[in-house]
This record gives structure tokens, C-alpha cells and sequence, in this order.
DNA sequence: AATCTTACGGCTTCACCATG
DNA sequence: CATGGTGAAGCCGTAAGATT
């Protein structure tokens, strides 16, 4: 039978004082508004090493609300390698930052078994309330859960802008003026009719990038066609579909991420082509380990780490009882790479 | 058998009190 | 009146116990 491990009582009767003053003394709330001898404050001291006592954090949380614990709560899978990691530097900004706030970090992955997708309710319940505040992200964050959560009045911060009309704290990725500006890159090296190709999932982060896209065309003074604006599958991309956006004028193709930046040099490849010697390629956001193929690939930088440390910093401020939303746009970094050539004349 | 009540877990904190 | 405390409510959910 393992002895039952001391509890606050156990530290008061052993120094001969209340459990009151045992709290106080292990919380160092001596100097407010209740006095406690020194001599006292040493004999508590005392008897919690003499009896190994530890304060159960069950119980604490159950007293204050709260617990110091973060919770992350994700939409999509982090760990498998489908998802190649992309938000892996983003978990190591989180946990770094989460670690110099002082609190500890809980991650939650649930299964689908309840909605049919990920959600942060079991049974209508919220599960992240286990945490005193959570970040949630994922490509897919889910507007109406985000919504709830606001209404409920929980903490948390979103990693990636939701679209809902709730006043909700976030922290945004300028995807649309790292668009424009591999836009204006493009235009500085003579391109004038410049294709896009996007996937069929229309998410939040993706329509940013078409966003700045179009907002490049009117603002640099290029014509937009629609015929060159596709949105399709890596799977499904064919070698026709690229000799059509060329045969329509297009010098110049962005891909929306890199798995169809790799399809389309696979398709080049069939047709004897590739960038930037028949056309250039921009990949509208990095991949995080660039795949051997786009190493050297005209992008932008997506400052992963810096979006999980500021999650973190937004969601602290929140719990120390900042009103209203907080909001964060973080800019991305260009890398000109190999792939864009100049146009001749 | 169904429904309602209470004790319990360990800790924090507010209101209050005895003594020199 | 300053010093050095004490007592008890309350946090919340669960399960055992009491009452119909």
C-alpha cells in the first residue's frame, strides 16, 4: 500500500497551523493583506519538505478557474506526413513561446467520430475548457465552432483568419500581398499574361492568395482573363491543361501550393518543357521542406514560427483580460529562386 | 424504482477575531 | 490599533445515500 501523498491539512496540523495559513505560505502571499510571522512562514516551510508535500493542481484549478495550460486545437492532422509537416514549425513556435509565457501546453486531436469532422464539442460539450484558453488552426477552421466558441465566451485565438461576422483575436498570414507582390516580380521581368492555378477547396488561405492575385492585375494594369485562372487537382492536372494556358498567351503560371507546382513540372516534363526556359513558375507559398523538384522555385517564405509564437502572445494577452479581438497579419518573406525568367521582347 | 439530496475531493480566499 | 492569525464558503462534477 503506497502511503497517501500529504495534503495541505496534513502540512497545517504537522506546523501546528490552519490550512489558510498553508496556502498563503506556499502562494508567497505574505505581504497583502494578511500578516504572517516569519517564523511561522519557516515552520510551513518546514514541515511541506520534511512531509514531501506537493500541491494537487486538480484541486487548484478547481479553486481559481484556472490552470496556466494552453490547449491547441487542430483541424487537421499535424503529425502524419501527408501533411509534410507544414505546421510543424509552427507547433515548435507555439511550444517555445507557450514555455516562455509560463504555462504548459495541451494538444488536442480528436477524432472524427462526432461530427463527421474534427470538433472541439464531444457530446455539445466543449472539451477545450480542460485548458484555460486554446489556439485553434488548420486549414479548415471551422467558421461556425469558432463562432460558438466566441459566444460561449471561451479564450482563444485563431491561427489563420476565419471568416465569420464574431469579433474573434487571430493571427493572419499576408498571403495576399505576398501574392501581389510575386505579381509585381513577375511584371518586373516582362510577364504580362500570368496564370493561376489553384485548388478546388476554396479555404480561407487560398482565396487570400487569388485575392491579392486579382488586386495585382488592377492595381499593376494587367488585363485579367478568366480563362486563365484554373482550379484543379494535382491528381487530375493533365499535359493538356498546360499547353492550353500557353497556347492562350500565358507566359507565366503561380501555383497555389506545392504539390501542383509538382505536378505541373511533371506535365512540363511530358511536353519536353521546363522553367524557367518555356515558362516561369511562382509557387505562392513555400513548401516546408522544399520538395527536390522546387528547390529552386520563385516563392514567398511563410513565417510558420513567428505565426505560432504569436498565437501564443495574442492568447496570453486575451487571458490576462485584454477586451476585444486581437488581430495580427504577419508578412512573408520573398525568394526569388531560379524558375522566372525574363521575358523577351 | 424513480427522484432528489448530500458528501466528497484539495485548495484558495474573504470575512472576521483574539491578543498584546 | 497593529499583529498574526482562524473558520468556512465555494469551486464543480460525481456517486453514494436518503426520501418519496
Amino acid at each position: 500500500m503506497a502511503k497517501r501523498r500529504p495534503r495541505q491539512v496534513d502540512v497545517a496540523k504537522h506546523a501546528g497551523v490552519s490550512p489558510a495559513i498553508v496556502s498563503l505560505v506556499l502562494n508567497g502571499k505574505t505581504d497583502d493583506k494578511i500578516r504572517i510571522s516569519p517564523q511561522t512562514v519557516e515552520r510551513v516551510k518546514a514541515s511541506m519538505r520534511e512531509l514531501g508535500y506537493m500541491p494537487n493542481p486538480i484541486a487548484r484549478s478547481l479553486a481559481t478557474g484556472h490552470n496556466r495550460i494552453l490547449g491547441v486545437f487542430t483541424y487537421e492532422s499535424v503529425f502524419p506526413l501527408q501533411s509534410e509537416n507544414f505546421y510543424f514549425p509552427v507547433l515548435v513556435g507555439i511550444e517555445d513561446e507557450v514555455e516562455a509565457q509560463d504555462y504548459d501546453l495541451l494538444l488536442f486531436t480528436r477524432s472524427r467520430r462526432y461530427a463527421g469532422r474534427r470538433s472541439v464539442y464531444r457530446d455539445g460539450v466543449n472539451q477545450l475548457l480542460m485548458a484555460d484558453g486554446s489556439i485553434v488552426f488548420g486549414r479548415d477552421v471551422a467558421a461556425d465552432e469558432v463562432a460558438r466558441l466566441h459566444d460561449e465566451g471561451y479564450p482563444f485565438v485563431s491561427i489563420g483568419r476565419v471568416e465569420t461576422d464574431r469579433p474573434i483575436s487571430y493571427v493572419a498570414t499576408d498571403y495576399a500581398g505576398a501574392t501581389f507582390e510575386v505579381i509585381e516580380y513577375l511584371v518586373g521581368h516582362a510577364h504580362r499574361s500570368i496564370a493561376y492555378l489553384g485548388a478546388p477547396d476554396r479555404s480561407v488561405s487560398y482565396r487570400d492568395r487569388e485575392g491579392g492575385y486579382r488586386m495585382a492585375h488592377e492595381h499593376l494594369g494587367l488585363a485579367l482573363d478568366e480563362r486563365r485562372v484554373r482550379y484543379v487537382d494535382p491528381e487530375t492536372l493533365r499535359a493538356d491543361d498546360l499547353q492550353a494556358l500557353l497556347d492562350g498567351g500565358a507566359t507565366a503560371i503561380v501555383c497555389e501550393h506545392h504539390r501542383l507546382a509538382v505536378a505541373l513540372l511533371r506535365v512540363a516534363r511530358q511536353l519536353g518543357l521546363s522553367a524557367p526556359r518555356d515558362f516561369s513558375l511562382a509557387l505562392l507559398g513555400e513548401p516546408p521542406r522544399a520538395a527536390d523538384s522546387l528547390a529552386n522555385c520563385t516563392t514567398f517564405r511563410i513565417p510558420l514560427y513567428a505565426i505560432g509564437v504569436e498565437a501564443v502572445r495574442l492568447l496570453a494577452r486575451v487571458l490576462d483580460g485584454h477586451e476585444g479581438p486581437l488581430r495580427s497579419t504577419l508578412s512573408c518573406d520573398f525568394v526569388s529562386g531560379h524558375t522566372v525568367a525574363t521575358l523577351a521582347p
